[in-house]
DNA sequence: CATTTGCACAACCAATAGGTTGTGGAAGTG
DNA sequence: CACTTCCACAACCTATTGGTTGTGCAAATG
């Protein structure tokens, strides 16, 4: 095999690399405050309303967003499951660390009282 | 302007970008377990021991893991703190998004109500 | 000391990402 | 009808990504 890419990109990865751009973040950013249009969307950045164009559709494919239409318009919604599913995966992971590293804290205080028995300074 | 790339990449581009790399996830799934050197990290994936080793440059330039040496070894330990950060993100623009929608449900679901009166079969 | 083990660096490659310009269609407006 | 507004599609360009092979160093092991 040689120099093969990923085929089957699964939604997660979708999610969070569509998360992986600060235009995109603040466009979410935007839609968390309400729907808006194409243009009103494109209207902050210096960039041409054809790049943030790809933006949304990278947007919707990761599920992020949905499009309606009204007349000439295209408003986006923001669509928060994905972004639930983010989290979840995130959480799922720090937990079981953070469970870890409280049980390591805990040793390590374990051993340092038991030390303080015999030095104060250690 | 001609095809300028980002240069500045921010902290939250990195973690989120890291994020979204199937092999990378196993890899901080695999070290929410616990800590691991390289070669037990590579050791499930059909690739080399140099892909892991980049893969894992990425996960530490995200700042999502941190490296000792032990000896010959350089074993990897998960960094919570920017998960927490991605995880902030998301949750302050979801909530936003999650208030504003949960008013829009109650207020559709009252003009439901209201024409519920005139007829039964909407 | 010779060898193995653990890992990283470099050069290379194809595919993807993120921008551009150019163009054109579909729907509202004079 | 002519024109403008809103938007998407296509072709193009460059940098980045995700993998490869080849190589080599540093530390443990015989």
């Amino acid at each position: 095999m040689v120099g093969r890419m990923a085929v089957v990109e699964d939604e997660l990865s979708l999610v969070f690399s569509a998360l992986a751009d600060p235009t995109r973040r603040a466009i979410v950013e935007r839609l968390a405050l309400g729907e808006a249009t194409v243009n009103q969307l494109a209207e902050p950045f210096a960039m041409t309303q054809q790049a943030i164009s790809k933006h949304l559709k990278v947007l919707e494919r990761a599920r992020l967003i949905t499009r309606t239409r009204t007349a000439q318009a295209r408003p986006c919604v923001l669509d928060t499951e994905n972004l639930d599913a983010a989290v979840g995966w995130i959480e799922r992971h720090r937990q079981i660390w953070a469970d870890r590293h409280d049980r390591l804290s805990e040793h390590l205080a374990a051993l340092q009282a038991g030390r303080a028995k015999n030095e104060d300074k250690p």
